[in-house]
DNA sequence: CAAACACTCTGGGGTTCAAAC
DNA sequence: GTTTGAACCCCAGAATGTTTG
């Protein structure tokens, strides 16, 4: 284990990530060295362990009666196995106790699957190929930051839906459906029944979204599908958006062939027709050169109360991964706030800033959201170093849409730091 | 050599479920 | 019955090394 730990101490010293794959491939023969890779950063694997968990358990401090008969890998498969309580956070105290700092932190490095050593399953499987399962869809861009992607191309704009994605197939007849993270989503009975008239080994591509039956604003459709969609058991009323479709083998190779125009017109011609309750093609708005038109219909589905449009460029494949031949059209809000807390980050951020609290104003009452995204390397040390540059502050924010939550409280769905400071005023306001 | 890409890290709101209180 | 912790939906954005044109 001690060779174990000088090779990740190495990896920690090396900045270069060609160089972290030249360690590895140097090791590539060592068995405990891949097992716990292995343990470590599989994303199907789960400890339920937090470093705050593990703080509150001062090993050392509290000294458990019994000796722990096994090795870290029976600790871990015991984790992943069973729900965590009490009992099993004693198992974690019972094996850490009484061994070495050294070898104490590595071993809560790996309950924590993250070696500290700036890798990931893909810098890991450039050596053992495979090694880490991994699950990628296609992911969309910014259509801001690239919108020279489009000029002179042809482009298909369908409706951004505002759900949780989902790719679904069969197999052998069997059903499956995944989320973004490979997740599998079970309980879609009603979407199943549908895929009778869906062929084997085809992936379809899309969106889950409540049938919205209420007529809701697509934030409250959005919050009512995620609690159906995370609720355990048969799921009911959920509609698949269908917005692409590619063979099994070339989605799990991670591209397809044919482009996006030919696949979109293949799915328009597989699900059109058909008596479907539970599947639907999200169609396209526009297909064509103009790029006026993607603001056109970015501001009807604002008007629409819809989250925006994606663009996607007519002759691109799919492929899984983020790509700038999708873009997301999006409208983001500001508003001027109240910078009132301060909290400290966590990991690279320890001892800077880590995010903001600050007040905003909605519906004639104050209420509090906390803004963590955007601030540079810089501005966290700065501020938490002279607090008083922020603190009582009146600071220009942006966010996506304002939330509500169970409780009938509200906060700033995806709210970024802007570097903006209003010395000239101290108030409030939203716009 | 600059620009684009690839990869990793850290931060948010909100929901469910199970365990703890 | 209520609170808390963990996982996972939705993400945004910064930093930095690598590859491309």
């Amino acid at each position: 284990m001690n060779q174990i730990i000088n090779i990740i101490k190495a990896l920690q010293g090396e900045n270069s990530t060609n160089e972290k794959v030249a360690i590895l491939k140097a090791n590539k023969d060592n068995e405990l060295l891949k097992k716990i890779l292995y343990y470590t950063y599989n994303p199907y694997m789960k400890y339920k362990i937090t470093e705050k968990s593990l703080d509150k358990m001062q090993i050392d401090d509290v000294i458990i009666k019994g000796i722990y008969i096994g090795d870290i890998f029976n600790l871990m498969d015991e984790l992943n196995k069973n729900n965590i309580n009490d009992y099993l956070r004693g198992r974690v105290q019972m094996f850490l106790q009484g061994k070495d700092k050294k070898l104490q932190d590595f071993y809560k490095m790996m309950l924590l699957k993250d070696l500290r050593c700036n890798i990931s399953a893909k810098t890991i499987n450039k050596v053992w190929k495979g090694l880490i399962p991994q699950f990628n869809v296609m992911l969309a861009s910014k259509y801001w930051d690239s919108m020279d992607r489009v000029e002179g191309k042809e482009f298909i704009v369908t409706t951004k839906l505002d759900g949780s994605r989902m790719v679904a197939w069969k197999e052998s007849g069997i059903f499956k459906a995944f989320t973004r993270q490979g997740q599998e989503v079970l309980g879609l009975a009603e979407i199943e029944e549908d895929f009778i008239n869906i062929p084997d080994n085809i992936v379809l591509d899309g969106e889950i979204l409540l049938r919205n039956d209420n007529d809701l604003e697509s934030k409250d459709l959005y919050r009512a599908t995620m609690k159906e969609v995370r609720k355990d058991g048969e799921k009911h009323s959920l509609i698949f958006n269908v917005f692409d479709i590619l063979p099994l083998n070339e989605f799990q190779e991670g591209k397809s062939k044919l482009s996006c125009k030919d696949r979109k017109k293949i799915l328009h011609n597989l699900l059109n027709g058909k008596d479907l309750k539970h599947i639907i093609e999200v169609k396209p708005l526009y297909v064509g050169k103009d790029t006026n038109k993607i603001i056109e219909l970015l501001d009807n589905a604002i008007t629409n109360g819809e989250e925006g449009v994606m663009v996607n460029l007519s002759d691109a494949v799919y492929e899984c991964k983020r790509t700038k031949t999708i873009l997301k059209v999006k409208k983001f809000n500001e508003a001027d706030v109240k910078v009132i807390d301060m909290t400290e980050g966590t990991g690279k951020n320890k001892g800077k800033l880590g995010m903001i609290t600050v007040q905003f104003e909605h519906k004639g009452k104050l209420w509090t959201t906390g803004i963590g995204s955007g601030f540079s390397d810089n501005e966290r040390e700065l501020y938490w170093n002279q607090p008083d540059i922020l603190l009582n502050k009146i600071v220009t924010v942006g966010y996506f849409e304002i939330s509500s939550n169970a409780n009938g409280g509200y906060g700033f769905r995806f709210g970024t730091w802007k570097s903006i400071i209003r010395d000239d005023k101290d108030e409030i306001s939203m716009y």
